[in-house]
DNA sequence: AATATTAACTAAATCGTTTTAGTTAATCTT
DNA sequence: AAGATTAACTAAAACGATTTAGTTAATATT
């Protein structure tokens, strides 16, 4: 049924050799030799064996990619990027879905190792601190790349955004619109992204000599629609007043502005909302959400052009030096800051 | 560095083939020796290979999954739900982006063959009409699972949902909100789903006895908000009144919301819209989306079971039948189509 | 024409496992 | 205590490719 190498060689009274050394374009096979094995090869539907063929070059074509979140705008789009780039490399992609879960993403580490991808591309967990699977991945001579959320301590290339630029961005823009009494719905503690962008916020603040306020800022829990919504309603109930707020993503501040909009409080006039990461719907809603575009589709094309690099590297011999990309963040400008906008 | 069985039963002054046993437990072997394979290997941190194992084994315990997009809130949430699958039975997950195109579709059939997939997980592309690929699949001795966009003709399982019905209850529940003037803004013409969404439409109108007037009838170019917003614009300016609106998705119907509000026409009160599928956004958008839940979690989880009972029917050496599965869609009601509520 | 060179292969080892068949030594029968 | 049984291994083939080191026959060299 399925054609192995040694029985074409049979059909075609050659050895196994020689028709491997055909099909890789060898110069010790003749060309009309050549020609007849590719001809033969095509028309029975060979699909030499990639696992056979892996135990002699030690190379799968395939690497890892572990995301902490499938269903989320901004990893699909790294996902796709990814991919994009594996394709046109001709390269296998895995999947891994950690959960943002510690124990969930050793466990990838571990499979994707035993399957002997040639890399990993992978963003951390909310929860991971402790770092021994990375270590292992490196241990293993496998490559390693980190993306959006990283480990500063591991040796490997690493590729993420600009959170804290960003972040100011975001707050600068609010107060460029006349905001002053500016209010930050901010992520969880421990990632660094939500760190940055909130010292971006505040760095803001300062530069613009407005008075930070700690009460301003609320701490989602998973940084969902839902989360969004009870922080506006929380801080609306505490009395305190806001006339600019920034969110940590787009699913809070659209949360929070469909509870502003259920106090018939007035978006962006009363109050201007920006979020960050650039998801979808924001274009479509009403008003239309400024944001900060992560640009995820380019970090997940640049992800795999470090892995590929290193690859290089290392095919050369040479000691591989690390890269650390930080990109550029852009400034989405909508109707959620545009004050003349009426609805 | 990395160690084979060979070194460690070196090492432990066993056979290869000792040691082997002794991780797969087999009953030939002592329960001491067992003991001192299973820590040293725990110490030294041994993982098999896969590649070597599949070489005899003939198993891969990977599978292919094939989807059209993956920017998209519902393949996302399909592939999240065969992914949970496959983690709860070992499974290593392949992933490939067709991108609507039945030539990349071809090329990762081909690729995914190449790499000894147990299974193909898949949904076809808009522009598939060709299904010799999917043939070769089955011809491969491949166990082939078509979810979504399927092929009826191929012999293989396959789950997706009831459209029509689902089209159906979409437009009976404008109706019985009182519309009368129904819009569908349908999707392309071939696929089924799309088909299917429509005759469901149709259905509706027959048995309630609504005129069917094909100038109310839109069809969308690539089910995008633009999409959504260019057809609504379309049909207002062409000055043909309508009380409600179907959408083929979500991402339509938000972007005919979009445009609608623009021109300070009341949503729902007016024109009463719903969606279909149950994308995220829809639940915060103002007014929040009514929608036709597709389950696509449920999809992803079912297109994963069908393929694991395949393959225990094919271990056991019975002739498989294949199986079909039509899930239900839900109807979810929100404010888009609640005519008391007042913006 | 004898030798060197080259073209075009073949033979066989190898990658890291699994598994069947065989081997050895200990234990059990009677 | 001799033969049968069993426990616990070992040896070696096999999976399907790649690749190094031959080998053979034809051609080139002098």
């Amino acid at each position: 049924m399925k054609p192995s190498l040694k029985q074409i060689a049979k059909e075609l009274n050659l050895s196994p050799g020689a028709v491997s050394k055909a099909l890789n374009d060898y110069p010790d096979i003749s060309l009309a030799t050549k020609k007849v094995v590719i001809s033969y090869v095509k028309k029975i539907g060979y699909r030499a064996n990639n696992q056979a063929k892996f135990l002699r070059t030690q190379k799968t074509n395939t690497i890892g990619v572990i995301l902490p979140e499938i269903t989320n705008h901004f990893f699909s789009e790294i996902l796709k990027g990814v991919m994009s780039q594996a394709q046109k490399h001709d390269y296998t992609v895995i999947i891994g879905h950690s959960k943002e879960s510690q124990a969930e993403e050793k466990r990838l580490v571990n499979q994707f190792l035993q399957q002997k991808v040639d890399g990993i591309l992978m963003s951390l967990a909310q929860d991971t601190t402790d770092y021994s699977h990375l270590s292992n991945i490196i241990a293993d001579e496998t490559i390693l790349v980190l993306f959006d959320k990283v480990a500063k301590t591991i040796n490997c290339s690493k590729v993420f955004v600009d959170d804290r630029k960003g972040g100011f961005n975001a707050t600068r823009h609010l107060i460029k619109k006349g905001c002053n009494k500016i209010a930050h719905f901010r992520g969880n503690l421990n990632p660094q992204n939500s760190i940055d962008r909130y010292l971006g916020y505040r760095e803001a603040l300062t530069l613009y000599k407005i008075q930070y306020d700690p009460n301003k800022v609320l701490i989602s829990d998973n940084g969902s629609i839902k989360d969004g919504y009870l922080m506006a309603k929380k801080l609306y109930e505490s009395r305190i007043e806001i006339d600019g707020l920034f969110c940590i993503n787009d699913m809070v501040a659209l949360g929070a502005i469909k509870f502003f909009r259920e106090q018939k409080i007035d978006i962006p006039n009363e109050i201007s909302v920006i979020g960050f990461s650039k998801n979808s719907a924001g274009e479509a809603f009403q008003p239309s959400l400024s944001t900060i575009d992560q640009k995820a589709l380019k970090m997940g094309k640049m992800a795999m052009k470090l892995f590929l690099s290193e690859e290089k590297i290392l095919k050369t011999g040479n000691r591989l030096e690390n890269q650390t990309l930080v990109l550029k963040t852009e400034l989405i400008k909508r109707e959620s800051t545009q004050k003349s906008f009426t609805n």
